[in-house]
DNA sequence: CTTGAACCTCTAGTCGCTAGAGACATTACA
DNA sequence: TGTAATGTCTCTAGCGACTAGAGGTTCAAG
């Protein structure tokens, strides 16, 4: 059994993260010392180990509630698990498009000005000002 | 002279929003009727047009901000507006790389199953809990 | 037994909006 | 001119996923 401050360091994840997880019921309640501290156990490590990966792959709070809540009951179909990881794959990839498109515009934006002019001839400030000057739609 | 609501429909800024840049300082405080009610001229149509074009590409309102500082002093030089700009597209960039990293390991992940088995069994379940499953580093 | 680090709960702040309540203004039409 | 519908006003609160801080308690080492 160990402290909250050393399931932090395990996980990398913050003490403040994982009390939130806590109360967002992410984390099962944790048992707790007579002095009213938390203490974690192997499981705990784990359920949380779950839980950042999900977090760091993008996943949302509600949508790892869900895979949790299937983890439990492993006789359960993992249609609705293997939907949620589509669908936040096609989440990804609709944010890389989406990311380009951004890329390509600020990159030809900054590229007409090398910022030693006077700003009322800026092409950043003109590019803003005039949609017009956009190579496409974003 | 136009209404909020006019305005609104001309930049497809949603009327609650262009309240809140008057209230962040992005907006001058428009001009009101004898009723209370804001009224637009061409000069506001353009700022908040620059406003929206820069959040569209993912200018935050800070940086706007800076932006328009700048665009109001045509005489000074225009360095800052290229760095913001500049770093916007690092931004970006990093994002976009990030980005990119999660969905190899999610098309990896999802491939691993079909969805038709049971959970217990489901490599997207196992994938997130054992990290030592993933490709590389994310 | 004392000290200091770690822990507790609670509230409020972050960003960029969005939603809703309840009241007032404007506009279109009869 | 009356009235009804729509638009606008201010204000407060909520979203997601934390993060920061206050003010107090508990634990572990020496």
């Amino acid at each position: 059994m160990f402290s909250i401050g050393e399931l932090s360091k395990r996980t990398k994840v913050k003490v403040p993260t994982i009390r939130y997880y806590e109360q967002m019921g992410l984390l099962a309640e944790a048992e707790r010392t007579s002095g009213n501290q938390r203490r974690y156990d192997k499981a705990g490590l784990e359920r949380l180990s779950f839980i950042r990966h999900a977090r760091d792959l993008g996943f949302s709070i509600d949508a790892i509630s869900s895979l949790i809540e299937l983890q439990e009951h492993p006789d359960r179909s993992c249609e609705a698990a293997t939907n949620i990881a589509r669908s936040q794959l096609e989440d990804v990839r609709a944010k890389i498009k989406r990311l380009k498109t951004l890329e390509q515009e600020l990159s030809r934006i900054s590229k007409g000005c090398d910022g030693d002019g006077v700003s009322g001839d800026c092409y950043v400030l003109a590019s803003l000002a005039d949609h017009a000057l956009c190579d496409r739609e974003h």
